[in-house]
DNA sequence: TTGCATGCAAAGGATTTGCACTATC
DNA sequence: GATAGTGCAAATCCTTTGCATGCAA
């Protein structure tokens, strides 16, 4: 699932010194936790896993930190209104599953033989990303 | 592009009666600002135009309208995440363009021959929407 | 040493909620 | 007249920011 996570460490770390950004163990914690993890946390999420390692980091920390990653293209917010904001670190393109009950979240690979056209509405195209909506496993089997 | 605005109003009023929900002045002004506008307003922007015709309302009230409007399925959230939510009275099957500049979001209808299955991942599948980003016209412009 | 990064706490913005009052049914 | 809906203000939740200190380069 996670591809090496090192790997992906390492050109962090290349990146952040390439661009003078220096290499805390903070930004390296909240990376490898967003890394690990396929199911999209909040920052909340990610600042209590952190703290297991690093009981002093602030939540603000890794509120800065997460920004930086996002910047640096290494992880994503999930598209989707819930109440806080969820960070993903897959950045291959691929979509996500939302639970309407729960919110939980699950990347998804399609094989969509469609590409945007390069200008729609006048909007220059980058790339889209597909939300689709059900109900997990979980909420299937609660329902009474 | 706003089909028939009255007939909407018609049939949420007739929506609220049938679950008991009391026709008040705020509620048909929140959902005819929201129907009449094709820009996903925000919360406040919404506020902000109901104002005019009714210059007492509170934003409160808006907040509770418009959560009450998208139980009754009547306008929905457009999932992006911003700085606040923002909300489409279209509800027939359609996507989003989305300005990763400023912000703006517009509506497009595509003709994607594609139909989520009924399960994934062991997710019971109800509906997908896609999310385009890219860059406006006006930003584009703007770009120096 | 030289800043950039961090921790802390306070500020800020969006949204929700408690309560007394009002208006619809 | 009963009750759901509203307005107001306070509360809450999430996120950002200012400032003094600490640590990576």
């Amino acid at each position: 699932m996670v591809t090496d996570v090192q790997e992906r460490l390492d050109e962090f770390v290349k990146a952040c010194k390439s661009i003078g950004l220096k290499i805390t163990p903070q930004r390296l914690a909240v990376y490898e936790v967003l890394l690990r993890r396929t199911d999209h946390p909040t920052v909340e999420e990610v600042y209590e896993e952190v703290r297991k390692l690093y009981p002093f980091v602030s939540l603000a920390t890794v509120y800065r930190t997460v920004e930086t990653l996002e910047e640096l293209g290494f992880i994503s917010k999930v598209p989707y209104w819930g109440g806080s904001a969820r960070y993903d670190a897959n950045t291959s393109h691929h979509h996500h599953l939302i639970c309407t009950v729960c919110g939980a979240i699950a990347d998804v690979d399609l094989n969509i033989n469609w590409e945007p056209p390069a200008y729609m509405k006048g909007y220059q195209v980058h790339r889209f990303s597909i939300n689709i909506y059900g109900v997990c496993p979980k909420c299937q089997n609660s329902k009474t």
